[in-house]
DNA sequence: CGCCTGACAGACA
DNA sequence: ATGTCTGCCAGGC
């Protein structure tokens, strides 16, 4: 198997996994998926789902400052409306609480190693 | 092959 | 806070 659709499929179980009211960063995904670094990588793959399908809870994913980036391609208003129907609140600024919103794996959280895979 | 553009992120001015 | 630069690398032209 390549390594980008290792990659791929890495970033993708860890998306399914996340909880309702909780989120993940891209830079986050590509960490846990063994690239660190790769953020832009993580977001080209969400890129590729184009929104809902797939069953994923792809409105899960923000970037490393608590905001939406989907408002590039026109899918911001749809992850701000199911955001907010999962239960998370934005600021004035758009913005969301990472510290306390951000989720991250129990495997990752134990271990001191943060990387998943 | 080169050049440019990205659902990004961290460092720095 | 805002803007610039660099690292990341797939895909379009």
């Amino acid at each position: 198997m390549t390594r980008d659709a290792e990659f791929r499929r890495r970033i993708l179980d860890l998306v399914a996994r996340i909880p309702r009211g909780r989120v993940m960063t891209y830079g986050q995904l590509a960490l846990l998926a063994g690239q660190p670094g790769a953020a832009r990588q993580a977001g080209y793959v969400m890129n590729s789902l184009q929104g809902g399908d797939h069953g994923l809870p792809w409105q899960r994913v923000v970037n490393a400052q608590g905001r939406i980036s989907t408002t590039k391609i026109g899918l911001g208003d749809l992850q701000l409306a199911l955001l907010i129907h999962d239960g998370v609140d934005f600021d004035s600024s758009g913005r969301l609480n990472l510290s306390e919103r951000q989720w991250w794996p129990e495997e990752a959280q134990e271990g001191g190693t943060p990387t998943l895979f």
